[in-house]
DNA sequence: GTGGTCTAGACCACG
DNA sequence: GTGGTCTAGACCACT
């Protein structure tokens, strides 16, 4: 899997690590089980340093996207075991602000939805949940 | 309209203030030409420093949300004037990261539509557009 | 002469006023010996304040743009009378980081020369020196 | 790179900042891939505030001179990402009221062509675009 | 009285 | 050690 960072971006680079390795097991390119490159290999591959892995991994892991393993290091989360209601309820707090922007912008409510869907199905396409 | 400022949130004050204000517009609670208090005023009445309320008034201006009108201070613009190919554009750049946590999540398609349906109205009942 | 002014934008209003006069003269839309509205008039014409406008009269007539009579009120210099050798100097000093950013920005030599000749002829057309 | 402040002069030290770092891109002292200084590094050798080195280096960003690497601080952006329709528009507005008063006061075109070729000369020399 | 500028100092997020 | 955020207080430009 590709991962590209913006080291101008305003959005911090453990949380860019953290939402593109999360849209890699959304889009199914990183499955259950499978294993996320050690904290040194990444941080040498991308050129950050360790703790910023670190604390992408850390996050993921709160969040139960992934587990961490003494042996293993970071390993997928089966899809059934990241499901969680309370991560939902950040989910629409978060998303509303950016709808009301999307509105004030000029969207309509069936543009928005048809961008919404499309970027959904984006992600879903050939993951079995 | 009221604006309420959560001092625990990780979300900083300036942002909270910059979403809160839109939610406002996209309600239909602060019109075209209508003024916001001044960021002495608000200040006062958040309890905030004013460089904070203005941070958030900077950005809203930047946004085309706002003028910051010489003789009035800050006034609401027209919605015309806000929309912005770009800021949609970036707009779905932010969402896009949402929506694949929603769907790692469990969020299927069509509830995931029907809440933001849901949102979106919410927003832009009684606006005119 | 029309005068218009931004109240969004970010240079003072008597600057805009002092700016556009400055234009009309070098238009010859405003010649020597007219006079300029009162002070009271231009600033309800304009809405806005009486300091404002007087501000404005007052920077013109240091800069040997007008002379103020007790009697006549604003009226303009003759072009002879203007000229000043170290107002000349001050906007040298002015028009180098312009220059700087023009360059910057990717404009090449010549075709900053074409669009600065340009400007001085939209001035200059139909007023004797 | 040698920045000299006028703590006299009536343009804020922060925007003096931004054009002196202009300049200093334009006469090639500062080449693309260079960093500046930190604020706090810079705020004390000139022995200003580092809010007001910020807040040029913000304004340096939002105009694309510099770039904000998350790891390496300030960074001169390439001539080529500064280039940009807007700014030579907004350019072009804020040289109109100079060229007005060196006509008023008394410049003649060829004059005034002359002066800005070799302000222009004096930058471009040895910079590469 | 308004926003803009500058200073100053604190704490935190980031890398 | 870096920039980002927030507070606080001062002075000034502008209207």
């Amino acid at each position: 899997m590709f991962l590209a960072i913006d080291f101008q971006s305003d959005i911090p680079i453990y949380m860019q690590l953290k939402h593109q390795i999360i849209a890699g097991i959304a889009r199914g390119e990183l499955k259950e089980g499978e294993n996320l490159p050690s904290v040194r290999q990444l941080a040498q591959d991308i050129g950050i340093n360790l703790h910023t892995v670190n604390k992408a991994y850390t996050l993921l892991k709160e969040d139960k996207y992934i587990l961490m393993d003494r042996r293993k290091g970071a390993v997928i989360n089966s899809m059934e075991s990241m499901a969680d209601a309370d991560s939902v309820t950040r989910l629409r707090e978060e998303i509303a602000p950016l709808i009301a922007q999307a509105f004030c912008k000029g969207m309509k409510e069936d543009e928005l939805l048809l961008e919404i869907a499309e970027i959904y199905r984006s992600f879903s396409q050939g993951v079995q949940r």
